[in-house]
DNA sequence: CGTTCATTTGAGCCGACTCAAAATGGGTGG
DNA sequence: CCACCCATTTTGAGTCGGCTCAAATGAACG
């Protein structure tokens, strides 16, 4: 089965143009008049790689640049003071990383890769510059944030009321969905991540992961090998998740 | 022992301007440049109230306006498919309210008045018009809705990691600490929200939430009697709530 | 083909939930 | 001002889900 990074890879080459990219419809320009997109296009450093298990960006660090995710998957997380790994969540291609960094100008957690990846940058100098005369950047920006905030509270509800079979539910409904939107098989992936790291962002032990995809398994929701998911009751997962189907 | 309105309520009186606001502290104006803080003045409508248990916003509704507390309280919510409510969290003076509407320009959550409250609005119309040509204030939105994104972020590891009573201490300390920053005693206040909103803003029963505060009252952390609070050792609290002192 | 790491599976325990009842406090009307 | 009533909060007993510790299986890589 072809992870994440290979399916979009061959979907979009390196360096094109937004214009020719193929995340076009998903990332930051999709919502931008033409002209706009053209300039904010002109100011994106684009065909930056990574390879698998580097740090894209570092909590503390100034916030330099705004970051869009092209190809691949990376894991956003925080350490506490005792050492532990809190993961926030999975950065997507088409998806924005660091804007938590817009709350003191210093990004606030650590993202790193979970394969290789490819990215976009955006220098916050030029991205201000162009903000004070692109007012449908200016929304965009806003929409982009206001879209991450209501994503972490939604994410924080389900934590709150669901047991550790309606997390695992949310957290492959969600993910299919999003998969989804990038125009990838819903139904068909690859897990980039470790059953650790999907257990400390739901805040469960891996053991327990293993067991709710166990059950989703035996019930026939789901064909598990591994990291590479069949996911046969969408519906199921989604209800069970508390998400639309 | 006053409650946080009727503390606040006499600091800062109906309809002075935001220059004479006693919450300019900690307001929107306080990081901007004078010029810019006058401009906004006058886009703001002030002095408006609510009385105990009032609705300031539905879930759906278009967002007409940005909304800031200047004294009282309020309990930000949702109610799921199957009726139950998601406690989000709770607004205190000098707080904006409604931000996630900035995804899709409606708000996306129930917000409701925990005592009588008194707030100031600023139409979204008259707010894009000066983000157009005030820097400062582009720069506070973003600022506001990073920090709206942090703080969601980080109660959310919260949850993911602490048992039942890392999160009533986390709970407490942080509501202390922000009480602190209004300039409201730190150490003495009254909860304005029931033990079934503490409950289902942390994802647990209120059985739960009252035996935390037990446990705390017998090992000499707090003193409870029903929603009057006084801590008495908010280092020990902070600590196993995850905050730094 | 062997080594190593990730994942699954099992057994026992503990903390938070559920259901139920008692106590406390705030508010109201006499 | 007092007594009563209601809602809220506290406390208790028993159950169950998820955690811990441990071992076995499976997959990936050289």
């Amino acid at each position: 089965m072809a992870t994440i990074r290979q399916l979009l890879g061959a979907a979009a080459p390196v360096c094109v143009s937004c214009r020719d990219c193929a995340l076009k419809p998903i990332c930051l320009p999709a919502h931008l008049p033409g002209d706009e997109a053209r300039a904010l296009e002109a100011a994106v450093e684009r065909g930056r790689h990574l390879p698998a298990g580097a740090t894209l960006l570092r909590a503390g660090e100034p916030m330099s640049a705004l970051f869009v995710v092209r190809s691949g998957s990376a894991k956003r997380y925080s350490v506490t003071l005792d050492g532990a790994e809190q993961v926030h969540g999975f950065v997507l291609p088409g998806e924005a990383v660091g804007l938590e960094g817009f709350a003191g100008g210093h990004f606030t957690c650590e993202v790193s890769t979970l394969e290789p990846l490819s990215y976009c940058r955006v220098p916050m100098s030029k991205l201000e510059q162009l903000m004070e005369r692109l007012p449908g950047l200016r929304r965009e920006i806003l929409r982009l944030l206001g879209q991450a905030l209501e994503e972490s509270q939604r994410l924080r509800g389900e934590l709150a009321q669901s047991d550790a079979r309606g997390r695992v539910a949310h957290f492959l409904a969600d993910l299919s969905q999003r998969l989804a939107r990038r125009g990838l098989s819903p139904n068909e992936f690859r897990l980039s991540m470790s059953r650790a790291d999907i257990a400390r962002h739901l805040g469960l032990t891996l053991e327990t992961v293993s067991r709710a995809l166990g059950t989703f398994k035996r019930e026939g929701w789901l064909r598990v090998r591994a990291r590479d998911i069949s996911v046969l009751r969408p519906d199921a997962l989604a209800a069970l998740g508390g998400l639309p189907a």
